[in-house]
DNA sequence: AGCACGCCGACT
DNA sequence: GTCGGCGTGCTC
């Protein structure tokens, strides 16, 4: 098999073919990372997909370099996860790989050689670069691709390394991952295999001719038998100057102790006892033994428990199950900040067979994770959705908690994927049990579980016999019309939110728009102040004086007078979270009130103090947006109150009264998680309206039912899939022009109803990008394969016409 | 995606 | 006269 196609961290799409130098052809395996020349004067880390022996046609192919793995790096399961994730949402191969991988695992032309260890080069025989690159490397030791630019022409580099690499003068240095591993620190242990053979006599008979290696063995597995859960530092060894560092060295060598890397404040969390759980409930007994049976028959599983229903107790179960079974958990998080309780639970119990992966890790970080999982040294892998690519071995369970939450599937980052439906056939792929949990469940998810595809599992009561909180809608009309208002807040509300007050409990105002007002007008012309990059208005936040552009970020400082008519009339608008948390301060001078959202919590540990003060009750009123739905269990909310409840439907989007449930529903679960007499004040113009009223009963079979039929009538996902592209341009015109193009396209190919648009995006420029969406509402089933390939003609049609290529599409799957 | 090549305007 | 803007084409 003389070619091998490479999937390149790169935008492009599909694989490109390379050949496979003879002497790698034995080494070589699918799932192997591979140095390839690319472009004239770039090396890239590649990945073999496929290894076949069909000379390519049309050009000539190039040669590996080398081969950077023993083993694969990709495991069988992986490369089906990626196509299918490739198939399945449209996107190129590339794009995966770039998101998939730390970049330190595919180094390009950062890469740096080095000159091989005890070497005599044979000046004799080299070409002039060949001499220039080992002079340097004489030097300098060590140089990245980029460097050698400047003294050999670049397109002799590639020539040159790859001749020197054959010669064996030099090779590749990881030095980037050497690097960081200064950060982590050095523990030892006694080699496992030696414990289990329990031979200790016959080992220290041998280690009785070198005393001080026999005794520092002792040492070591004194301290470890002593607890089993201690981690021994390997600078600790030789702190009285007892032994030497030579003395570990030899027991390595021997293989009687090892010693392993952990980053620091990773074992300082779990130095406490082992707890044992406690008994679950009836209903979560009943709740178990369902999932028991869904996993029996091969289903997975929707967990849908009302908030402090106990879940995460389930999970427990499930996880320790799943590890007497030696099988691998991945447990999904939307966001690494709600790991706290999570992690408090299993790290008792689990210490260091748990591992994280998340976006805040360092490139180190992410390696060492690879490198455990790749090991089989983490049973529990606790993360976000970038962790669906680690190598896993044994996967057993993947828990995807609050499932319905929309940080599964992010707008701004390509690949697009739901990490939620990925999970689900990334553990078909190994024979892997999925539970889906959520106290709102997402409608697609729901339906999914009540069509059959999944076992749907209810918990309907709160833990310890604790009772659901109440709903109560106030008509703001009413209020208003009778003057029994001050501001944004009916009397009975302020009369509710005292009554609370004066218990000495705590509570929660949810109003979730950012800033101050939403709009700064000119009272006398009309001048609103526009983003400069955007075509959205910005949003005056008070506390920090300016004014901000929620998309692109841009800042601005407030005007004093209208810019355009120097009138000092400046009026504002639409009621932002910090208005509400300046009315409310007003309203309740003599107690504290903190103000939750994302600018307020920017600065380091601002979360985290404020976390403190709610729990040690400094804290009486908690003013936030959605940010305060996630996460604050705690004992002494008793009200929670939206007091703007139908700004949450205001939005355009065909979900946006699910969600509107969702965040209703889930910041209501912070209310009396212990005493039971929670109670939710929805304040509305339209307390009619019906999403307030099922909320209100608090039946969520009928509130699904509702939302079923809704998107049936509109015909909405689940009855549709819908798949929306979006093309951008610095220019009007030309993005115009194109997507009207593609939409004619599009409509050649496929049903006339099922293509909207081309529209302008509801933010119709974006970063100086004009933006125009096309979707397309597509049928289930068979058809929708069909449609797709449709989909992908028409995008190659489409790029076909030079004037387009310059404009930037996006395509949505599951939109 | 990145990069080279090539063709037009505003500068030492 | 050139520097540098970005439109276009190509990468196994």
């Amino acid at each position: 098999m003389p070619y091998a196609q490479i999937v390149l961290p790169l935008n492009l799409k599909g694989s490109f073919t390379y050949k496979v130098p003879e002497e790698l052809t034995p080494v070589i395996q699918p799932g192997m990372r591979v140095l390839v020349p690319f472009g004239g004067k770039k090396i890239y880390t590649g990945i073999v997909f496929e290894l076949h022996d069909n000379e390519p046609e049309n050009f000539i192919a190039k040669e590996i370099i080398s081969v950077l793995d023993e083993s694969p790096i990709l495991t069988e399961e992986q490369i089906q996860f990626w196509n299918w994730l490739s198939d399945y949402y449209l996107c190129g191969l590339g794009e995966i790989y770039r998101f998939a991988f730390p970049s330190s695992l595919k180094l390009e032309s950062e890469t740096y050689l080095k000159l091989k260890p005890n070497i005599t080069v044979d000046f004799e025989n080299l070409d002039i670069n060949e001499m220039y690159l080992i002079q340097a490397l004489e030097v300098r030791q060590l140089i990245n691709l980029s460097d050698i630019e400047a003294f050999i022409p670049k397109k002799e580099i590639i020539r040159t390394i790859n001749s020197l690499i054959d010669l064996q003068y030099i090779e590749i240095d990881e030095k980037i991952t050497e690097k960081y591993k200064a950060k982590e620190v050095a523990y030892v242990k006694i080699n496992e295999s030696v414990l289990d053979n329990q031979n200790l006599s016959e080992i220290l008979l041998k280690l009785n001719k070198a005393p001080k290696q026999r005794d520092l063995f002792l040492f070591i597995l004194d301290k470890q038998t002593e607890n089993p859960d201690i981690h021994i530092k390997k600078s600790d060894l030789f702190q009285d100057g007892h032994f030497g560092s030579s003395h570990f060295k030899s027991l390595s060598d021997k293989g009687l102790v090892e010693e392993y890397y952990m980053q620091k404040d990773r074992i300082e969390g779990y130095e406490g006892e082992l707890e044992e759980l406690e008994e679950l409930s009836e209903s979560q007994k009943t709740a178990k033994e369902e999932i028991d049976e869904a996993f029996e028959e091969n289903k997975n599983v929707l967990l849908h428990g009302v908030t402090s229903s106990g879940k995460t107790h389930i999970y427990l179960e499930k996880i320790e199950e799943c590890i007497n079974e030696g099988k691998n958990i991945l447990f999904l998080l939307p966001e690494i900040s709600l790991t706290k309780q999570i992690t408090q639970r299993l790290e008792k119990k689990y210490g260091r067979q748990i591992g994280f992966y998340h976006q805040k890790l360092t490139d180190f970080e992410r390696v060492e994770v690879w490198r455990r999982i790749k090991q089989n040294d983490i049973k529990i892998l606790i993360a976000t959705r970038n962790a669906l690519f680690l190598p896993y071995r044994n996967l057993g369970l993947i828990i995807v908690d609050e499932e319905h939450d929309s940080a599964y599937k992010p707008r701004e980052v390509s690949p697009f994927f739901n990490a939620r439906d990925a999970a689900l056939v990334l553990a078909g792929f190994y024979n892997a049990k999925v539970i889906l949990g959520s106290a709102t469940p997402s409608v697609e998810s729901y339906y999914r579980a009540r069509k059959g595809k999944m076992k749907y599992v209810f918990l309907n009561e709160r833990f310890g016999d604790v009772k659901l909180p109440e709903y109560e809608l106030i008509n703001f009309k009413e209020a208003q019309e009778s003057k029994k208002v001050s501001g944004n807040f009916s009397l009975q509300l302020i009369d509710e939110i005292r009554k609370t007050l004066d218990d000495k409990n705590q509570v929660i105002v949810l109003h979730n728009r950012r800033g101050y007002a939403n709009v700064v007008e000119c009272e006398s012309c009309g001048y609103v102040n526009y983003c400069s990059n955007c075509d959205v208005v910005m949003t005056y936040h008070k506390a920090a004086n300016e004014m901000k552009c929620h998309y692109c970020g841009q800042r601005a400082s407030k005007p004093k007078t209208c810019p355009k008519c120097y009138s000092e009339n400046l009026n504002e608008r639409g009621v932002g979270v910090e208005q509400i948390h300046e009315e409310v301060s007003k309203l309740f001078p003599d107690h504290v009130a903190d103000r939750m959202d994302v600018d307020s919590m920017r600065k380091k540990f601002a979360y985290e103090k404020l976390y403190e003060k709610i729990e040690d009750r400094e804290t009486d009123i908690i003013v936030g947006t959605q940010m305060i739905s996630k996460g604050l269990d705690f004992d002494h909310i008793e009200l929670v109150t939206i007091p703007k409840a139908d700004s949450l439907l205001y939005v355009q989007d065909f979900r946006a009264e699910e969600r509107a449930y969702q965040l209703i529903t889930q910041v209501s679960g912070r209310a009396g998680r212990v005493s039971g007499k929670g109670k939710i004040l929805i304040q509305t113009y339209n307390p009619d309206h019906s999403v307030f009223q099922l909320i209100k009963m608090n039946d969520a079979a009928k509130i699904y039912k509702y939302f079923l039929t809704e998107r049936q009538k509109f015909l909405y996902p689940p009855f549709t899939k819908l798949v929306m592209i979006e093309l951008k341009h610095r220019k009007e015109d030309r993005v115009n022009r194109g997507s009207q193009f593609l939409g004619s396209v599009l409509r050649k190919y496929l049903p006339e109803e099922c293509v909207l648009g081309p529209e302008k995006a509801q933010i119709a420029r974006l970063n100086n990008l004009y933006q125009f969406q096309i979707l397309l509402k597509l049928p289930r089933g068979k058809n929708y394969e069909k449609f797709k390939e449709m989909i992908l003609l028409s995008l190659k049609e489409f790029d076909e016409i030079t004037a387009y290529q310059s404009i930037k599409k996006d395509v949505f799957v599951d939109f």
